[in-house]
DNA sequence: CGAATTTAGGTGCATATACACATTGAGACT
DNA sequence: AGTCTCAATGTGTATATGCACCTAAATTCG
């Protein structure tokens, strides 16, 4: 006899990904409407983050860390260094771009932080300290599971 | 005193639109990789076998059961009318769109159902099935919490 | 040293996402 | 009927996403 007790029939409706996509098209919609008044989405307030806490960062080494495609990140810098928030210093490799936010960005991401802090509460009072906690635990586990081969 | 235990300082590591778009991301790939031979993308499958299982909808219900904004859905049904896969009825109000599958198009969703299965089957199988249990009612509970105002 | 390989990054293409605004049909009210 | 309002949908614009493919710099190896 088999040990695992096989779910010989998936059916669609238990997708995964379903699931997972939809939950992250609600919860954008509630961080970019408090984010709107910064003129920052919520992947670039996320990006910039991570420059800031990060300090100079390859593009290959943020693509990982955000689990985004580095082509992905590619476009999604250049409104940023458009702007001004995060530039692009020279490294001892050629190849290489270290990213590094300015003062600009700094201060913008400050600006943004307690708008996306009003963003987090309202999620976390919707639905409520237990739920969030099971569904950080539950991504956070999953992401490691999931790692990249 | 207070009654919550106020979560005073929150620090954008904290952010839960961070964790499910970055799940999102991760767990998308997977299903696309299994799908590419389909030709259908993730969200295309979604779409499409939502219009199979829930008979003749109109864009505007679809948008409410997938969770997507509607202007979206006329976008990415865009693809889905070129290539046959799914119609526009008339409805009796001239100005709905009733969407319905074809024959072409529920041939295709069969074809690539063993696909997402394989795709569904991976995830579980590096999750674990109390993993992808507690995700989903996570899941599952956070979408009815953050319903839409 | 010089060629092959690997590594960092960008581009072309196609889809995904959603807000603001425009259009058109249906229904209600006078 | 005429108009006012609402409901269903599409468009313009901008960002997000990632695969296939390309370029150039660094490294490895004969």
């Amino acid at each position: 006899m088999t040990a695992v007790p096989s779910p010989l029939r998936l059916s669609p409706a238990e997708c995964t990904c379903f699931r997972v996509r939809s939950a992250a098209r609600r919860v954008t919609q509630i961080y970019s409407r408090h984010l709107a008044p910064t003129g920052l989405r919520i992947s670039q307030f996320s990006l910039l983050g991570h420059v800031i806490a990060r300090g100079p960062l390859s593009i290959s080494e943020l693509s990982d860390r955000l689990a985004t495609d580095r082509t992905t990140l590619t476009r999604n810098l250049r409104p940023l260094l458009a702007s001004g928030v995060i530039e692009r210093a020279a490294a001892g490799d050629k190849r290489r771009h270290e990213l590094v936010a300015t003062l600009a960005g700094r201060a913008l991401f400050k600006r943004a932080l307690p708008m996306w802090a009003a963003a987090e509460q309202e999620v976390r009072d919707a639905m409520g300290t237990k739920l969030t906690a099971d569904l950080h635990v539950a991504l956070d586990r999953s992401m490691e599971k999931l790692a990249p081969l």
